[in-house]
DNA sequence: CGTATATAGATGCATATGCATATAGAGTCA
DNA sequence: TGACTCTATATGCATATGCATCTATATACG
């Protein structure tokens, strides 16, 4: 930040400058939390929640890759691990040759049930204890403007 | 996010996934606006402000670790680049035969400079054209109190 | 003093990410 | 149908990050 003479500017830049440190001060401890109790990055449990919720039908890569926000390159390597790692199963899609449609696995679940007892405790231990009602309710509006 | 029947905790899970999407989908188009524009990331500008704060008495490599919240080794490596890019200045300190200390040269002032209208201007597109002066308000004085 | 421990910083190796591009099937339209 | 374009996914290669460990100096303490 710099000098700019725009004051309403100025504090956007603030609450920018807030907003980024918060969250990269943040994320990393609940991130390291869970790693400690032996569980895969935050990325695994977002992927797995999502299939979860599509069910049975599953989701395509594309999908789960535009709910995420994440470049294609790195859906499709994320995709491998999951694989690999026997959370999620693929089948190619039957009306698209070049698709497949993933969906979770019971060990899939099981691990996503398990994350996320680790996750909210995390989340409790990093954020919500750290903040009282009113501001998260505040947070709630605020940040949901964001589309 | 899953059932917890506690209503206080709930909300506080939703103001937190929230804190992590806003985040994560700004920080990048962000970064991409300024890397467009052939700037180095948002990492090199946090360093250069620092070390532009700290004058000529420059700063310990690990001070500004801390004050980035950066790994021990990630900032021995943008130490690295910076001094590479002739960006940074190392001397060695006199009085801890382990140190150095780092400084801000004038090509990094000077890229500190343009970089900091390429990032205002993002700033000012992804995230203070959306959101109203009150709610800059409300963020900078809850997000503030992390902290 | 001498030994133990702590701190500053660097680095080899494994994994992850970004970038560019490849492959292959889908859609469009003459 | 054939030529073009678009979309879904994968991958080689460069760079970045995480982890463990190394070196060297500093500090503590018997």
């Amino acid at each position: 930040m710099a000098k700019s003479g725009d004051k309403a500017n100025d504090e956007a830049v603030t609450a920018w400058a807030r907003l980024v440190r918060v969250s990269q001060s943040l994320l990393p401890r609940v991130e390291a939390d869970l790693k400690a109790q032996g569980y895969p990055p935050l990325s695994w449990y977002d992927a797995l929640l999502e299939l979860r919720r599509a069910g049975s039908k599953g989701l395509r890569p594309f999908e789960l890759q535009q709910e995420m926000l994440l470049a294609q390159y790195n859906m499709s390597r994320l995709t491998d691990r999951l694989l690999k790692a026997g959370y999620v199963a693929r089948e190619m899609c039957e009306d698209d040759g070049r698709g497949q449609i993933l969906s979770i696995t019971p060990q899939g679940e099981t691990v996503l049930n398990n994350m996320w007892r680790a996750y909210r405790a995390a989340i409790r231990k990093h954020f919500a204890d750290r903040i009282d009602k009113k501001d998260v309710e505040s947070l709630i509006v605020i940040l949901g403007k964001f589309t």
